[in-house]
DNA sequence: GAAATAGTGTCTTTGAGACAGTATTTA
DNA sequence: TAAATACTGTCTCAAAGACACTATTTC
């Protein structure tokens, strides 16, 4: 392979979660040089026999410290602009995590600085590299997918009410949505959400049922935002 | 950066056109080794100083022999198996070109060997390296973005009539569509097309009138296939 | 009981799909 | 004139959105 030019490659996350009715990231400060103490996405560089996927796994269980996330993960896209790593030619592999509030704090191997930043208080133009635009493709992303695939539920933990999926919307979207048209929509839409039989118990108001993910894995019809 | 793993990238790309009422694929006869004499899709190695657009629309010039494609070019994905190219570590930023119907027969530097394939004719498993998965990938994005994006003009030349982009739709999703109502719903979303306020003439039938691509870039309501 | 939250019923409007019917061309 | 294709009108049905109403809990 000695005349391919060399390229590094790394797995960077966007790592999505919903807590406290905000949409948040996992972002890490940088500890070394380049861009030593900016926030970053969290990430680090694919082993030559490392598969791709594996590499995003990896890297997400030791930031978040979870060893099986029970979210969702899928590949973002690819950057690999000449400029965007001082260092040399890196071409960075992105992913995008979306997983339930998790209880543990973030505590793994390299996870002493990462941190939950609500996406409305990430100061524009201050992440390291270019992962800026990465951050806010994975928004875009997680926003779109929300309309036409079940993934909200990723979002959720592994029992919900319909309430709490609501949440999930109308956080990400940052909207309103009728309660009592979104339980019909969701629970009428085949596939979405299966019930477990059991309710919530001790909150405010009448209990919920509970229910868990579907075995849809496209929304018909969607689930519509007002974008008209 | 010699303390980290080497990797070679190279930009792959799924070129799809629709010609003579089928979906076809750009795909190349392999000349060396490995895979030699196997089809596989078009691309080649990224330059060290070469930004990752870039890399496709070169490969794309080379293989139609065009210099600007006036089609839709877009990232799809990155694969990267260890052990997806026996010559090394390879990833590949596969890339997911739409073009109108080439009038000039592909003929460019490299593209001596390049065909037009109907996809339905594309052997199952008989491309080179992990082609078929790509080409599979690249298939599911086209039809899923006919939906919900205004791509389907993509694959028509700059001025078009309603009936050649519902032959598009037809094509692609093979299926029918009501040519009335395929009318109305063209026409009636907003951004979509655009009347040129010129017709067409000389070809069997009332005229019609010709269009332009819309300055939209998400359709609302979508196109709809019948999934449900 | 009041407040809160879960869930149902129903009305209105919008849009998809079916398809009759009209318009304008070529052969 | 017949055949072909473009386009319009209209009906029916499904689903979205608004919102009154009922159900079941905690305080």
């Amino acid at each position: 392979m000695a005349e391919y030019p060399p390229f590094a490659v790394t797995a960077d996350l966007v790592v999505l979660t919903v807590r406290a009715d905000e949409l948040a990231v996992l972002l890490v400060r940088r500890g070394i040089p380049p861009y030593e103490g900016a926030w970053a996405l969290p990430g680090g560089f694919v082993g030559i026999d490392e598969d791709l996927p594996d590499a995003a796994v990896r890297e997400l269980a030791e930031e978040t410290g979870l060893p099986e996330p029970a979210g969702h993960l899928e590949q973002l896209g690819t950057y690999g602009h000449p400029g965007r790593d001082p260092r040399g030619r890196v071409v960075t592999v992105a992913w995008l995590a979306l997983l339930p509030d998790l209880p543990t704090p973030v505590a793994g191997t390299d996870a002493a600085a990462a941190e939950w930043v609500p996406v409305t208080k990430v100061a524009r133009d201050r992440l390291a590299f270019d992962h800026d635009r990465i951050l806010a493709d994975g928004l875009e992303r997680a926003r779109a997918k929300l309309e036409y695939t079940p993934l909200a539920a990723a979002f959720c933990p592994p029992e919900f009410t319909v309430a709490q999926l609501r949440t999930v919307y109308e956080t990400v979207w940052d909207t309103r949505l009728d309660p009592r048209n979104f339980h019909r929509k969701v629970t009428g839409t085949p596939g979405f959400v299966e019930p477990v039989g059991r309710s919530t118990e001790g909150d405010r108001g009448r209990p919920a049922q509970l229910f868990r993910r579907g075995p849809a894995t496209l929304l018909h019809p969607p689930m519509l935002r007002q974008h008209r």
